[in-house]
DNA sequence: CGTTGTATGTTTACGTCGTATATGTACGAC
DNA sequence: GTCGTACATATACGACGTAAACATACAACG
């Protein structure tokens, strides 16, 4: 079998067909139908059909479904890598520090990770499926990449291995989390006005949670950048 | 229709049955199914088999598959809550401090959720997973306790609304991420003695990702209670 | 006692899912 | 041309979640 990959060939698209189908597409057509439909939404059949195709011959670009799901990880990673190269000085002015310390850094990191998770939120339960389920040597090259990336740039800092992985556990404990935390559904009837119903406060039952029940519309105000990055500063000392 | 708790009935189980369904002995089976076979390994004919009855009968305690993902972490939260009862003291010696400083009530509060977790390492991705797609005031009543208790805790402490409410959420953020990073699945061979092979470190390009090669033992390393507590101290400031 | 209503579990069936296997189809190389 | 190879389809199977109809057994009441 030759590598299939020197070259995508690009043989003129004769046919009243788009092109051929890629591992790029795939995944990108895929990212686009969970982000429409969810999660659950998602079935190698309506994938299929999204790209004018029978289910079947998926199976050349995705060896599974679980295959395909960790696929839209790595296609999250890409994003996010893809962002971080576009704009990675975090440095206030242009040409200040050279390199510009290594908790602005990460925070630049977390804030650009919370974005591209706002773009894909049904993708963000899936880091941590992923995460539990996938061993850490077979994540996607790009998945392990956002790893290296902090882990390089604490290396680049000084610190030693040890000081590295905690620093880096907890970056990622915390971004994460704060990532599932932030996106938590709320609305109970998401047309309704009032935020007390909307939230179904009503529900929960008032003499057992008191105090869950006035600051449940607290809850539902997102922390927002601000608080991932407080959080971040608080841990990275 | 009756109130159909008022008592078990505990009827003389006079057939050579076991005894009859309860929902509890259906979340509690399907629990142990979940901790012997994966999240996947859970189905409905599955978990009716374990019951010695048809698949169709656990809808009357659960109206859903979906409706008993949520019994599996209203179970999680039922047992945290338990233990959190029968060793509520944090103190170090009995009668020293009447309320015990809330740092010291969050920790253990932690760390306890922690030990549950390690028991039941299956259903951690689900407290990720159910948290964005059943809306807050749909969850079973255990699991809003365990906010509750959290937020309780800081009122009494002296913070207003606001304040308990970034607690709270700093708080939650950190124990998920913390519990979602410490149970990351690592090995690849978990038969291998040799930590690299076990790694599977082969199958990670060493020029593209030479800092998280050398870090990667460290990482299988768990961190333990000790940096989980590490953490939370440096966020509640 | 027999009747009846209600709670509980079973049977059957439908549509969808992931995917193994076999079959076609088109194109580059000889 | 023809042949091997890469690609997509066709067909099929077993498992899944669950709707609907049915069976059963027990409590209450006459």
């Amino acid at each position: 079998m030759k590598n299939a990959e020197d070259g995508p060939g690009r043989r003129a698209g004769d046919k009243g067909r788009y092109g051929r189908l890629t591992r790029e597409r795939v995944l990108a057509s895929a990212l686009d139908v969970v982000d429409r439909d969810g999660l659950s939404g998602l079935s190698m059949r309506k994938l299929g059909a999204e790209l004018g195709v029978e289910a079947m011959a998926l199976y050349r670009y995705a060896p599974s479904k679980d295959a395909l799901l960790d696929g839209l990880v790595e296609e999250f990673c890409l994003e996010l890598g893809r962002e971080l190269e576009r704009a990675p000085a975090p440095g206030q002015q242009p040409a200040k520090s050279p390199t510009p310390d290594w908790r602005t850094h990460l925070h630049h990191i977390a804030l650009t990770t919370h974005g591209v998770a706002l773009r894909h939120p049904h993708v963000v339960p899936l880091l941590a499926t992923r995460l539990l389920s996938t061993p850490m040597a077979r994540q996607p090259l790009s998945v392990l990449r956002s790893d290296e990336r902090v882990l390089a740039l604490l290396h680049d800092a000084g610190f030693d291995d040890a000081e590295a992985v905690r620093i880096h556990r907890a970056f990622t404990a915390w971004l994460l989390g704060f990532l599932l935390v932030d996106l938590r559904a709320m609305d109970d009837q998401p047309d309704e006005p009032e935020p007390a119903f909307r939230l179904g406060l009503h529900r929960m039952p008032a003499q057992e949670l008191p105090r869950l029940r006035v600051a449940a519309v607290g809850i539902a105000n997102r922390g927002g950048p601000e608080e991932l990055a407080a959080g971040l500063d608080a841990l990275l000392r």
